[in-house]
Order: C-alpha cells, then sequence, then structure tokens
RNA sequence: GCCGGGUUACCCGAGUGGCCAAAGGGGGCUGACUGUAAAUCAGCUGCGGAACGCUUCGGUGGUUCGAAUCCAUCACCCGGCACCA
C-alpha cells in the first residue's frame, strides 16, 4: 500500500473539507496497522440516477478509496425518501413503489460500474434497517439527539425564525442518516457541503454508540457547461458520463477557460503539478488555451470511453472544425417522397422534410441566415427549388455542425 | 370560509382599451471574428410558400367598432384574517 501521506494527497486533492482535518490520516494509519480496510459511505436518494460528470466528482473520489484498498458501501435511502431531505423548499416526497425503487437500484448498478470498483463496493438499502424498527426503538433513537442540536442546522433555524411550519418527521432526517452510519460502522462519509449537518450528525451518533466517529469529506460542486451554475440534468448544463466519445469531447471543449482548472482537479487524474504548470503557459502565452482544453476533454473522454475512444474524437475535432472538413460519420436519411413536386424540392421544406428545422420558419429564417449548404454550397434564397435527382447522396450542412446525407 | 396579491411566449419579467405577435433580460439559433462549439460583436427567436394572413397573454362567458388590458365566473399559487383545536 502507498505511504499515508502519499494516500492523503491522493484523498483529499479537490475536496473543500474534511472534518476533523487531521482524523483521515489517524484512519488510514490504523488501517494499514490492522490490515483492515476503512468503510466508505455515501448515501444517495432512490430518484432516478443521472450520472453527469458532476456527480462523478464524488463517486472517482470513493473510487480512490478503492484503489487504495479501502471499502465502499452506496446507502440507497430508500426509506428516507419518504421524508425527503428537509430544505424546505421540496415537498415532501412520495414513496417509491418496490419496482421503481429496483428499477432505479439496477440502473444505478450499471451507471456507476463505469466508475467504482464493483468488487469494493456493497449497496444497502436503508429500508432494511430503518423499516424494521418499532416504535419504541424510534423513541429511544430520537433520544440520542436534542432539539436545541438539530435546531442548528441552517434551513431549519430559518423556517423556525421565519415562522414556517417544520414537520416533526422532518427533524428526524438528520437522524436516520445518522442511524445509518452507526449501522454500517462508517469511517468515512463522503458528501456535497450541503452534507454538513447531517453527516456531523453521523459523528455524534456514532460517539454515543461507542464507535469512532466518522470522518467528513466534502466535495465542492462542479460547474456546469454555462460557466454558472452547478452542473445538474435540469438545467441542462451537464456533460453525461454514458455519451457518446464526441460529444462528450465537444462539450468540454466549450467550457469556458476559466472553468479548466477546477475540470482537471475534479474530473481528471492529471497531477495538479502538471495542470499548474500547463495553466501558466496558457498565462504567458507559451501555450493556447485551446491545447489544454483539448488536453482536458481528451483525458475525460478517456476516463469513459478509452483512450482510443479519445484520440478518435480528438482528431475528429480536428478534422471538422480546425480543417472545416465534413466529419467522417453522419447521420443519412432517404429524401421523402412527399416533399418532392414535379422532381423539385423546395429547399425550407426539405430541412422540415429531413428534421434539421422544425418548421418552414425556422428553416426559412436558417437559409436567410446564410447557415444552410448543399455539399459545400451555401443556399442564398429561402425560395430556392432544388432538382430532386441532384440531392441524392448530397450533404447537407445546417449551421456549424449539424451534418446529414441524404440517400 | 372571508379579504387582498398573482397567473403573459422555453424561463424570468414589462405591459392596465387601439400604434401589441406583445418591452427588457436569460436561454437557444445563425453569421462575423478567433484559439474551439471559449470570449467579443451583429442579427434572428409564435405559426405560416409570407398576405400587415392566422393563432396567442391560466379556462370559460360577457362588455366594446376594437381586449393581454374592463366585467362575471371557474381553476391554481402567494399573503392576511377567521373557523376548527
Amino acid at each position: 500500500m502507498a505511504d499515508i501521506q502519499e494516500q492523503l494527497a491522493a484523498l483529499t486533492r479537490g475536496t473543500t473539507d474534511v472534518i476533523p482535518a487531521h482524523g483521515l490520516e489517524a484512519k488510514l494509519r490504523r488501517s494499514a496497522d490492522t490490515g483492515k480496510p476503512l468503510v466508505v459511505k455515501l448515501g444517495l436518494d432512490p430518484t432516478a440516477p443521472d450520472i453527469h460528470l458532476g456527480s462523478a466528482v464524488v463517486l472517482r473520489k470513493l473510487r480512490t478509496f478503492q484503489d487504495l484498498g479501502h471499502q465502499v458501501v452506496v446507502i440507497i435511502g430508500d426509506f428516507t425518501a419518504m421524508i425527503g431531505d428537509p430544505t424546505g423548499k421540496s415537498e415532501t416526497r412520495k414513496p417509491l413503489s418496490r419496482d421503481e425503487i429496483a428499477d432505479n437500484a439496477r440502473t444505478y448498478a450499471e451507471q456507476y460500474c463505469r466508475i467504482l470498483d464493483a468488487d469494493r463496493t456493497q449497496v444497502r438499502f436503508n429500508s432494511e434497517w430503518l423499516g424494521a424498527m418499532d416504535f419504541g426503538e424510534v423513541i429511544h433513537l430520537a433520544s440520542r439527539m436534542t432539539v436545541a442540536h438539530v435546531m442548528g442546522r441552517d434551513d431549519f433555524a430559518n423556517r423556525w425564525r421565519d415562522g414556517q411550519s417544520i414537520g416533526l418527521h422532518e427533524l428526524l432526517y438528520p437522524l436516520c442518516q445518522a442511524y445509518d452510519s452507526v449501522v454500517i460502522g462508517a469511517d468515512v462519509e463522503m458528501g456535497g457541503t450541503d452534507q454538513l449537518f447531517n453527516i456531523m450528525a453521523g459523528r455524534t451518533l456514532q460517539g454515543q454508540w461507542g464507535q469512532d466517529p466518522q470522518i467528513g469529506m466534502f466535495m465542492p460542486l462542479l460547474v456546469g457547461t454555462d460557466g454558472t451554475q452547478k452542473m445538474s440534468k435540469s438545467l441542462g448544463n451537464y456533460v453525461g458520463i454514458t455519451e457518446p466519445p464526441d460529444a462528450m469531447y465537444g462539450k468540454i471543449l466549450s467550457i469556458s477557460d476559466e472553468l479548466m482548472r477546477s475540470y482537471f482537479e475534479l474530473a481528471t487524474s492529471v497531477p495538479m503539478q502538471e495542470v499548474e504548470g500547463l495553466l501558466a503557459q496558457a498565462e504567458s502565452g507559451a501555450l493556447n488555451p485551446k491545447d489544454i482544453k483539448r488536453r482536458l476533454a481528451r483525458e475525460i473522454v478517456a476516463i469513459y470511453h478509452g483512450d482510443a475512444a479519445a484520440a478518435a474524437a480528438d482528431a475528429e475535432f480536428e478534422r471538422v472544425h480546425a480543417r472545416g472538413d465534413i466529419p467522417s460519420d453522419m447521420p443519412e436519411i432517404p429524401l421523402p417522397d412527399h416533399i418532392v413536386k414535379d422532381g423539385r424540392v423546395w429547399s425550407c421544406r426539405l430541412l422540415v422534410g429531413i428534421g434539421l428545422a422544425s418548421g418552414t420558419g425556422e428553416a426559412r429564417r436558417l437559409i436567410q441566415q446564410g447557415g444552410v449548404s448543399i455539399d459545400g454550397v451555401r443556399i442564398n434564397s429561402p425560395d430556392a427549388e432544388l432538382e430532386a435527382d441532384a440531392l441524392h447522396g448530397a450533404i447537407i450542412k445546417v449551421g456549424a455542425r449539424r451534418f446529414l446525407r441524404i440517400l
């Protein structure tokens, strides 16, 4: 096993906080001494998973633990989902059906395997123990934490101050999550910075159970491709880890320059010393930022699709965007009969017919703005009529990057 | 249950009788430039073979020559009060 200091460096890379600061080192040392792997916990909602580079940040960190020989326990919060983490904004969620939970669990497994080492990953549902408790046990559990403590959580405190309602059951949420840590005997719990209170509650509860309290490790939220908000599926600013190599490569290349450092740090394993070196060269003008971003894109694509796919995506980019060639591969579609009239096709109807415009109005606009060309020749009038025969085998280009070949 | 505020295009939001297919911003799209699909600048962004033609401003029905704008009613959201404890 690697030297403790090296392990620490790898594990704390990109973290915003490790609490308590030196606790992790002590845990690692003890694990090395006893040969007993650390139990590293991550809690997840049983809602439909959308694994993108942002959610992958925490998973990759877990993978680092696994590579160092530690055990990961993923807790699917199927029971706590009935409460819903009380942000004060979201309504109490409907309990998911057994089938839905099973479905989601399967999807998780498929996607998580792309990052985690399945052999060192254990998946547990917290309904297993939380659902089995009787009321007396619940009361006993609740007696382990004080109202003053729970009310210390920011959102509770704010809602109380503002006179908003707080469901009694909501107060139990941190307790449930904390109890999960007790049940699995967590040494480390990973989470976003919004998990601070819940993870700390785990430490409190574990202490009362006579366990060595877990270390809380917090990761920042990856900024999405829009450059301002956190990456999330609902905001549409995400790069999915199952996206095809070319799409992934393109999206990463389009992030703004300022995001490069955090993407390198959180989404790749390139040594930070090297990253800083590259960025310094860009700063001084010795290196074109574009080339650093291409390196970033290659690194990330390689993680999810392998080196060969990354190299291919890079070459394809060079061909299409740097040299202006047509892509090596593009969708093909037969010329729909119904748009041909007397052997001729109205250009706007063609775009609609092959799905490159949603209506003739949009098609007209695209052509007027000079965004449409056929076999490299720009169409300059929305009234243009085209010979149907000449269209077979033609390549239609709309905008900078939408290509389509007509059969 | 009562009183008040609200519901406008993909999102936010202006508009209180005609000049409104509806300001502005965001997002999206196209072009120029470039280092890339970054940044910047410009244009477009309801539908429509395009004609000041058609359909839009929560739903329905009215008033009016004319309604996003006024009235009635219904639905939902947000405040305050009441009822119930």
